[in-house]
DNA sequence: GCACCGGTTTGATCTCGATCAAAACCATCC
DNA sequence: GGATGGTTTTGATCGAGATCAAACCGGTGC
């Protein structure tokens, strides 16, 4: 099945963010220098500390993003999608690669040479500014992960982390049912956690009414309360003293009172 | 002594990084919309959840920026000195501030408000290519400090902070000293630690040999040592399938071996 | 049907690192 | 000098979460 499809390469980069933007000269630069490459499941895409040659955008398929201990542990950080870039800090920067990447099934992506690349940028402001803009999310992004990992428990983690997934999808009241796209294992190391404790700690969630946990269906009769649960716990940052790392304690009190 | 001093602010700016190469005329709007602002040791600059106006680039001083949880819990993610900016990120996405600011000392800060920089960074393309790499590089930091904390022991945290440290210095064979320029609390934060588990941690490396502490001065006589214990635990990750999270235990025997 | 395989769960155990509490330092400032 | 306040250390204890190991599914292929 998998006769490497082709793409319409213009069209598609006119679709993705930061390119979308770009002036039609170097656009055509761009589309021009562009090669299409493909990563079979379980192949790796590079390397932490490979030299980093340009930016790869997804076209087809799913990249895993992680690091790896020299123990043999793996830390994943993300996992990019259709449509979303990888390496964009790296290459502004001219740096090697932080992160392994992995394809988790067969992926496409289309790669953008780095030399090609910082020439748009010093050409276009206006893609300069939303490259830019690309990498400030990134780092918001990444910034939220550290906030949760540094100051919640693992419960506290899955809790925030269905709530998150459940304001993805469309709004409705009370109930909501989750559908993970990914293997337990995976969302389980985005969180920091072992599987091992994630599983127990999905059970002690559903043991107490949180969630009814089907396979990778996890349904949430009542959003507001788990809402309340991550919620609770006191005012906001009260100034007292470098009373530091700490993280919440399980206290599955609360989700009584929640 | 804090009679507000004043700073020559176009002089200062033309020294910082990406508003060195700022054309003239935006950069007289810039210093023109430029404001001084003061804050006194122990005050807050502004609070997660505050909405960004723009940067702020210490002039003297220093900030510390970092996560407070809902149970009084902080996590400090980084300390900016003079010569460096806050909030480039979230001004550029037009978000509000993730982090908590608080001077460590009394600081003065050269205030820049959004909507200049925008236009700025519109306006003139390599001000915006080099604004991207500023942010690029924060986030380049920032996912070495993931990385670390995600699969590194206390021990081995600290000793890859000793290294990183040494490292800032002159080059020099074998010993090496570092002076500590915050407290031990702080740092203790910055790596996840507790200060009390950071002391003993210290107290154990010392024992073992690999680094004298005296107060904030830490000697250490073998530099290559220290390298080798980081670097012990293995070849560079061997694809075993996702043995997600586990960081490294702390393996004492290691530093004898080192 | 059965063997096989990846993902997931459960069980038993261990430990790193957090928490609570008190003491030891160490400056300044009266 | 002693009182004061912040930082660091030490001690005793507890617990969240990791580790090792085995069992349990739900497919898929033969």
């Amino acid at each position: 099945m998998n006769h490497k499809q082709q793409i319409d390469l213009p069209e598609f980069l006119r679709g993705i963010e930061p390119y979308a933007a770009l002036e039609d000269a170097a656009f055509g630069r761009l589309v021009a220098a562009a090669r299409l490459v493909h990563v079979e499941r379980g192949e790796t895409l590079f390397e932490q500390g490979d030299a980093c040659r340009g930016v790869h955008v997804v076209a087809a398929g799913r990249i895993k993003l992680s690091f790896c201990s020299p123990h043999g542990a793996e830390k994943v950080v993300g996992i990019v999608s259709a449509g979303q870039g990888i390496g964009e800090a790296s290459m502004s920067i001219g740096r090697s690669h932080q992160l392994h990447a992995e394809a988790l099934s067969d992926t496409t992506l289309v790669f953008l040479p780095q030399h090609v690349l910082i020439e748009c940028v010093e050409s276009d402001r206006k893609f300069a500014c939303r490259m830019m803009k690309r990498i400030a999310e990134k780092f918001h992004r990444l910034l939220v992960d550290v906030e949760s990992s540094s100051l919640l428990s693992g419960a506290e983690r899955i809790v925030d982390f269905l709530i998150r997934e459940i304001d993805l999808g469309p709004a409705r009241g009370q109930a909501a049912v989750i559908e993970l796209s990914l293997s337990k294992s995976i969302i389980a190391s985005q969180l920091n956690l072992t599987q091992e404790h994630f599983s127990r700690l999905l059970r002690q969630l559903s043991e107490h009414g949180m969630i009814v946990v089907d396979g990778r269906q996890i349904s949430v009769p009542d959003v507001g309360r788990l809402r309340r649960y991550r919620d609770s716990g006191a005012g906001h940052c009260v100034n007292r003293g470098t009373r530091s790392a700490g993280r919440g304690r399980a206290d599955w009190g609360r989700l009584a009172a929640a």
